[in-house]
DNA sequence: GTGGCTGGTTTCCGATCGGATACCGCCCTA
DNA sequence: TAGGGCGGTATCCGATCGGAAACCAGCCAC
């Protein structure tokens, strides 16, 4: 089991560089934000606010609507610690976590393919700019 | 080499069930008719027409947007063949075959957890039903 | 010359997506 | 009593997505 948060390393703030091309890649899982989140659970729960951090520019509204629609996909699970201190995390559940296993097997092939993916698309904006 | 149309099968009109729930599915490519249509070159050329069967409601405008897409990203070429008869055949790029490639893993894996997935987003829908 | 097939384009329209901003209750600390 | 952190909601807005319907040129057969 991973240890209580305090253990754990806390997040990259800059894990996903902001001129990062991944939108490029042909896959996709969930809304804009749900590969980045499902990445963030990788190591073990978060807390709202931190997974905040390494998601740039996300604004609570739209981390609420990625989480929530996770959620009821039933990839992440939503824990409320009803404690003194109002305390909210959010896990993978073992069907998240193998979505995320297969969406690695994804990006791999896409890492793989990255030069010709450039180069295809650089060829095809050229050769149909005109229609 | 694949044989010139006449000895190629045809594409079953209902190669997709109009009540299939593969929007579901966690993985995307492209917009929402893109993996249809990769899926229905994987023969070989196929022409407009051609394509517009098996994809029941599809119009025009969105199943040209959509070649569109995938030719421009270099998925798919577009051969316009001058004869006397106006004759346009689009084709899987070698790239193209491999991103067929890489989604038949993921539908694979989706394929492998379908029953996991729909349990999840039942629980999920009940679960989340008030917030 | 009329209609039909092919491979589209154009216009319009409603639904959805995603960001900006303001606001909220709850708890803790100073 | 005021301020700050947490975990959100509510409202508005512009951009994009995707379908419906109309239209089009070129070529063919009747």
């Amino acid at each position: 089991m991973t240890e209580p948060e305090a253990e754990r390393a806390p997040l990259d703030p800059e894990m996903f560089d902001p001129v990062c091309p991944s939108p490029l890649a042909p896959f996709r899982v969930g809304d804009k934000w749900a590969p980045m989140v499902l990445r963030c659970l990788q190591d073990g729960p978060r807390r709202f606010s931190e997974l905040k951090v390494p998601l740039g520019g996300v604004t609570a509204k739209s981390l609420t609507r990625s989480l929530r629609g996770l959620e009821q996909a039933g990839f992440v699970a939503r824990e409320e610690h009803g404690g003194t201190e109002r305390r909210v995390e959010y896990s993978l559940t073992p069907l998240g976590r193998g979505l995320l296993g297969a969406l690695d097997a994804a990006c791999e092939w896409t890492r793989e393919h990255w030069d010709e993916l450039i180069d295809a698309q650089e060829a095809g904006l050229s050769g149909t700019a005109g229609r």
